[in-house]
DNA sequence: GTCGGATAGTCAGTGCTCTGACTATTTCGG
DNA sequence: CCGAAATAGTCAGAGCACTGACTATCCGAC
């Protein structure tokens, strides 16, 4: 039995490139920060208050894991967490000074190591690269939560 | 200070497009072999008798993450692993029947896979989809292990 | 007011991924 | 032959990511 050429495999590929930013994240951003926690920190920038799920939500992790960001950013003191009066459920969150110093830092340094990243591709192809990952991935995720059908009305 | 679109941040649609993956690989593949362990029986069934390191180099892994791996392999019962008696260092690594089995089976259910996967791309933008990852990860690649420079001769 | 379903968060378990330090073996220079 | 550099593999430590089971709280129906 043949073996497969895994150069045509969208999953290996995906992992390829992850590791190819990992890699560039840590030589170029930070070894303290990673880039899911950086996400976390932008979220929280851009809509300071909300709550862990919805943080999770904003930058694609579930539950577990947006806790465990959470928690360690907590620990170096970037963001504070309070229980919400109105909802005993929720701990909402909200950058310390700290915090939001880190993510003025890193967002400097971000913004070049995406220049490094993408040199390799022309502007037009860049463009491209995220149109095509994002629809990718954008329908992946539609086979998991689907939408509810907009076409007939009786659905609302 | 504004945040920043993460959807202009390739790090960040490379995780997203790894989740998407994983997601489609759960269900329409396996729950038991993820798609890294099968990029090793893959790499096995192309070249039988590969040492743990090199192993890892075809399939992007590095030394610790692709010992992991061949150790859950081996637990399942899906390869042997031996001494190489030329070279006391290195362990050979072969499949056992099991595990050319499971390699058939998934190598089918891959293949249906990839086609979900990539359905939202016409054949040419798939074309360009892997042409464009493959060139941003390579680069990134290069810069942690630079090619022996052919310019110039004096290098050397 | 209380019960039941929905929701937010935690925890345990599994697996991938990297770095850096360590051991064992081989190989090469002298 | 012997010692040093290189190489293969292991191990500890950190972090990401998922599922499934659990707890606490809230909210709506009765």
């Amino acid at each position: 039995m043949a073996a497969v050429d895994l150069a045509t495999h969208p999953g290996h590929l995906a992992r390829r490139l992850q590791q190819a930013h990992h890699l560039l994240w840590n030589t170029m951003v930070s070894e303290e920060i990673t880039s899911p926690q950086f996400a976390v920190l932008n979220a929280l920038v851009a809509e300071p208050g909300l709550d862990q799920r919805t943080v999770g939500e904003r930058v694609g992790l579930d539950r577990s894991t947006i806790a465990e960001v959470i928690s360690r950013l907590g620990r170096r003191g970037l963001l504070d967490k309070v229980r919400d009066p109105q909802d005993g459920r929720r701990f909402l969150l909200r950058l310390t000074d700290e915090g939001a110093r880190t993510h003025r830092k890193l967002t400097v340094r971000t913004a070049r190591m995406n220049q490094v990243f993408l040199a390799p591709l022309s502007a037009a192809e860049q463009t491209v690269f995220f149109d095509l990952i994002r629809r990718v991935s954008d329908a992946a995720e539609e086979l998991r939560n689907p939408a509810e059908p907009l076409t007939a009305s009786k659905a609302g």
